[in-house]
DNA sequence: CACCAAAATGTAGTTTTATTACAATAGTAA
DNA sequence: TTACTATTGTAATAAAACTACATTTTGGTG
């Protein structure tokens, strides 16, 4: 698995786990990555202000051989060019730096929620997605759009899916539940009280509740299932910004899960569906 | 800042011009690069049959510092390859499998799209929402949620915005344009017909037209100020799925630009309106 | 063909770098 | 407090890379 995961996703995911100077090491090497794989053991420990052992330690620690295996580790991981220490929009940022950070940004919350998918939770959301009868998919806020976005998705699945934005409707939808019923609920935080409420009067019903949320959040707990993603709230200064790019992604992974459940079958369907739109569009070059 | 130039491409380029000694090592490292970033110059020198030294001058006559520099450059070479080959999803993959594949391809859509940024578009798309009066994304099926997104987004901004996906409305919202607002386009192809019309429509009033859309697209045509994207149609087989993920984050990007271009001032404007959600939630650990 | 540069390569020793063994310290539970 | 464990650092050792210089090879010349 350290083959292919990013090391530098790696080091931020673990970052709470390590202990004093491990935690150093990890700073000064995502403060500069590109610094760091042409430093020799000497260099970096006196950057991170810990003994040269407690460097090679840190190495063995994320799996490297020793100090040169883990740099060449770090030296692959850099290919992408992303900057992997998220850094915050400044004020006086010009537009050669912030849009740049801002994509950054994004692809770094990718890769994280990448290499820590909680993959059988998606599997198993898959399974009660498959077999529903019905699909709701209910969102507050920014996560509306992400819900409508689902919406534009499963309905592809010849599944009756509805989404709404009005919590009192939520209400009255969640009352209603039945067997075959999945209520999908997507939100940043997972403590909307609303939202929270609602799941649970869902839950009273015979109907199945899935949520792609914040591990450990009420919302989370109110589910019969959840997609548990880390959220570094950080990064989030004033806008939402990574959070819902992260759950649209995990959205396509469920659609695209739906679709090999369904098999070959369902491809003609799909294709119908896309070429219906053909005769609304003026013929493309190509 | 780095010869980006595979390093594996040079030295196949430079045989012709190696002497014997360099020639063996060439071949002993294209034989077998990826085990060459892991031997020691002693392995390497064995392998190839020559002595440490020539290994040594091997390197630095390829420009590096010396051996581990070299290696480094290798490892790097051996990557870049093949990070930004997006797979498609095949019918018999498994949940290891597509799952990552999915992230994959969005952080590499959103890799390109970084590098290939309209920056001087995204400027004068953010001078056009920061003095509009009034602002409306426009966008039809998947680019709806989009718009509906942006308007999340950009209702921050003390600025009306409206966003709606009746294209009858769209047409007398685009009629009744004046000057001062801003018509803000979204749609992945830029062909569907009603959609470029409403642009025309809105062109002949005193309103600007902005469209986010592919490069070159007849809605392109019909603004004043087209950010053009250009779209990997390969990568989406039977859902859009990048593409407006790719969108967001330009979203994202022109929001910020408000930020920036509105000063310090908004920020206590931003914290408020982020703070008022506070109460609908249920109190959060940290 | 012998001879002499000049280039190429290798040898051996030096320096730099990384690792290991172990000691010291800090933290924790009895 | 004391004893135990986990963490970190020190110093010695081993490994790797590099340099200076010796040797060989190559190619041209008398």
């Amino acid at each position: 698995m350290n083959q292919d995961g990013n090391l530098l996703t790696a080091l931020s995911a673990a970052m709470p786990d390590l202990n004093k100077s491990e935690a150093k090491v990890a700073n000064a090497i995502l403060e500069d990555p590109e610094a760091a794989t042409r430093s020799s053991i000497a260099v970096l420990a006196a950057a991170a202000q810990v003994s040269e052992p407690s460097v090679n330690r840190f190495c063995k620690r994320f799996g490297a051989k020793g100090f040169p295996d883990f740099k060449l580790r770090l030296a692959r991981s850099l290919v992408s060019g992303v900057r992997y220490i998220s850094r915050a929009v400044e004020m006086d940022d010009d537009i050669d730096t912030y849009p740049r950070k801002l994509f950054d940004n994004t692809i770094t919350a990718l890769m994280l929620a990448r290499d820590q998918l909680p993959l059988s939770a998606i599997e198993r959301a898959v399974d009660y997605l498959a077999q529903a009868r019905h699909i709701y998919f209910l969102g507050l806020g920014t996560s509306a759009a992400v819900a409508q976005d689902a919406e534009h998705k499963f309905f592809r699945f010849k599944v009756p899916v509805t989404t709404c934005t009005d919590p009192l409707m939520h209400r009255m939808l969640a009352a209603g539940g039945g067997v075959g019923d999945v209520f999908f609920f997507i939100s940043h935080t997972g403590r909307t009280e609303i939202l929270v409420e609602t799941a649970e009067l869902a839950r009273t019903t015979e109907a199945t509740v899935v949520s792609l949320t914040a591990e450990g959040s009420p919302l989370a707990a109110a589910s019969h299932l959840s997609i548990g993603l880390s959220v570094s709230e950080n990064t989030e200064e004033y806008l939402p910004m990574t959070s819902r790019i992260v759950q649209l992604t995990v959205l396509d992974v469920l659609a695209t899960g739906m679709t090999l459940r369904r098999g070959e079958g369902i491809l003609p369907h799909l294709a119908r569906i896309k070429d219906s739109l053909k005769s609304t569009r003026f013929p493309s070059g190509d």
